[in-house]
DNA sequence: GTTGAAAGCTGTTGAAT
DNA sequence: ATTCAACAGCTTTCAAC
């Protein structure tokens, strides 16, 4: 992972379609070489994919929520379970499972608050599990284009 | 916005890299139909962009937090400066800037536990609008391949 | 909106350094 | 690990439906 891995890293997160040739150009190198790297980057798992990106406001999913909730008993299978109902709704996004003082924390995206409103009663309220619950409409929400390593300060 | 473009949509949300013949292919479409498909859904600002997914272990950063920030007074400059100051941070990975009992969320990962420790204390501490502050660490985060327009319920 | 064919580039390979 | 040259396969264009 040298310096040339890094950049070619930040330049497929901004754009996955340059091409080969394109990238290479860049960066000042050989096609092949560029294309050699770049298989290795999949090769090792550290690129995992390429994807493209939708505009939620654009495909009509413009209100976003975060639910706070927390489940009893702290059992594997039930978060587990848990995990696994809530990921497969087509309404979220994203859901992590957390310490402290809530259990998961589940992003969602839907045409309007009264949807919202509609499918937190539909999916969540007849959930025994759920002890506590919380939600919050997202005003904004800022993405980093590009994520690098980090060195190690602990040297 | 038909059934066709929602499955090019879904194609190329799990791959990007799918050659436009392929994706044609399996569409039983014309290579040439697909691509004016396609171009018609970044044109319309459905598709934003294609990016490398990134694996945050593999690049040294397993260790990913959710923090709760609240910040006063709530106003534009307070929210809008925290805003940027805590996007343009390497260890951050999205910001959220929510209603409701916190102003912020955000998201970050860093390489380990001391570390997190010492990025709260370093950039966070001294910032005199946070009133509230809590840290909590993700234990699994699983996020959806693919979002799909959801269909009104409200006709 | 959709198609098929032609032209120009691109990914990919393998031998060489 | 990097490069060059060459082929197969691809994207893209455009006239026609």
């Amino acid at each position: 992972m040298d310096e040339l891995d890094s950049l070619i890293l930040e330049h497929l997160q901004r754009d996955a379609r340059t091409t080969n040739r394109e990238l290479a150009r860049v960066l000042g190198i050989a096609p092949s070489t560029c294309l050699e790297r770049t298989r290795a980057l999949r090769k090792r798992g550290i690129i995992t994919g390429f994807h493209a990106a939708v505009d939620l406001r654009a495909i009509n999913r413009p209100v976003q929520a975060l639910l706070s909730i927390q489940v009893r008993p702290l059992s594997r299978d039930v978060i587990e379970g848990f995990k696994a109902y809530v990921s497969a709704l087509p309404e979220v996004l994203s859901v992590f499972v957390i310490a402290g003082g809530d259990d998961f924390l589940v992003h969602v995206a839907v045409p309007d608050v009264d949807q919202l409103h509609t499918f937190l009663m539909d999916r969540f309220s007849q959930r025994r599990e759920i002890v506590n619950f919380r939600s919050n409409v997202i005003y904004q929400h800022v993405s980093t284009q590009v994520v690098s390593p980090l060195h190690d300060t602990t040297v």
